[in-house]
DNA sequence: GTCTATATGTAGATAGAC
DNA sequence: GTCTATCTACATATAGAC
């Protein structure tokens, strides 16, 4: 395997800061692969369908992409270190006030980026955070994700210890985890969550809301979640 | 497509109750896809891959499975009928009872089946119950996943509204829903609550529990979520 | 940088021998 | 019931022309 960092990059930008063809061809192929991995997951998308959706050529995704895991690693690489930095800067934010965060602060602050990108209007970004919710479930990235994840998650844990120490990490831990997987699980439940809140009678058909329809109910969940299940928490 | 439950079931059973040999081939064929499936999705299992793993070869997978879709329709549905009936049996033991079920009474009588064959001896239910924790993050067995298990939820979401009527019913969904998807992460989420319960300076590995030993963290979760997040909920 | 052409393997499905 | 053989399509990957 090869150093996918440093394929498809002989050039990467004139000094006007403008693009060359070379980089813009290579946005196009990752943003192709990034909506159809979205959808379809990993072994769901073939190389040729990539090709196609982004308007070159199978050899040009190889060129830019390199192989094809290269390039659904590089996809899960691209957007982290922009939600990675949002996330950090809403949490010192939090401690740069004056009153103590409370642990709904804090949840709120860590799912705020997700959120945004997840409802936002870039329809890449929200491929993205599709992508991200559709591959926690699957054993076969959980090395990379926490690699690129967990990071920024312990900071957050050691936050909520700040305001609650002596509480025991691992059912805080669990607690913090299942509400990153309610959290991730909203983007896929609107449809189911709408289908069920019609009764059974009605014949109208159920309108899945937007992802910003259920923000307040989903961190009132998880806050509500967390202080029943780690005891010790302060309310 | 063909009606997959006449495939491959000329007889299926002698008067004497012991199964054909056909049979028992069905059965291996139906084991094996289970288990890949669980491990690999849909789209990362070859029918050549299903028919290595149940010893036969190919022509017999799709003479008792029919098509690779028939034969993952027939997964997800054949284990369907058992976790329903188990939900309603638990669900109408709460109200033989004398005193009236709590919120987590219901909660913890919905999950019950789920978490215990998710944890359980038999290894088939277990790779059943991951594969379903696969699937519900993917659009495209929505439609099959809500035909099986929506109506026993509905009954759920029945008997929580009888203890709590005047309730707003969206919001109840969707925490409901919120709760389902929980309990589903847990199963692929015990390695990664180890490894952000270990500080980071132990240099010690993470050791991922068993399913059983997040189950009371779980359903107090849940429990404390829908009751913050939809209020008008007795406490 | 981009594209064509192709090498090599594997996919799902099934017809027909046993 | 089971297995072999094979059809057709599509997969990933890459070498080399432009």
């Amino acid at each position: 395997m090869e150093n996918s960092a440093a394929l498809g990059r002989a050039e990467t930008q004139r000094e006007d800061g403008r693009l060359v063809r070379g980089e813009a061809t290579r946005e196009r192929v990752l943003d192709a692969a990034e909506r159809l991995f979205a959808e379809r997951g990993f072994d769901g998308v073939s190389i040729r369908q990539i090709a196609g959706e982004a308007g070159v050529t199978l050899g040009v995704v190889g060129f830019h992409g390199g192989s094809k895991l290269d390039l659904f690693k590089t996809i899960l690489e691209r957007r982290v270190a922009t939600l990675n930095t949002e996330r950090r800067r809403t949490l010192a934010e939090l401690r740069s006030r004056r009153a103590a965060a409370t642990l709904r602060d804090l949840l709120a602050a860590y799912m705020a980026p997700y959120l945004e990108i997840a409802s936002g209007g870039d329809p890449q970004w929200r491929a993205y955070a599709r992508l991200i919710a559709r591959i926690v479930s699957d054993d076969r990235w959980y090395e990379h994700v926490r690699d690129l994840y967990d990071p920024v998650a312990r900071e957050y844990l050691d936050a909520i210890l700040e305001i609650a120490p002596g509480v025991d990490r691992e059912r805080l831990v669990t607690a913090f985890v299942l509400s990153v997987a309610s959290m991730l699980s909203i983007v896929a439940s609107t449809i189911r969550i709408a289908g069920l809140s019609v009764d059974e009678s009605q014949s109208g058909r159920a309108v899945p809301g937007n992802v910003l329809d259920y923000r307040e109910t989903l961190i009132d969940y998880c806050a509500g979640g967390i202080e029943r299940a780690v005891p010790g928490l302060p309310r």
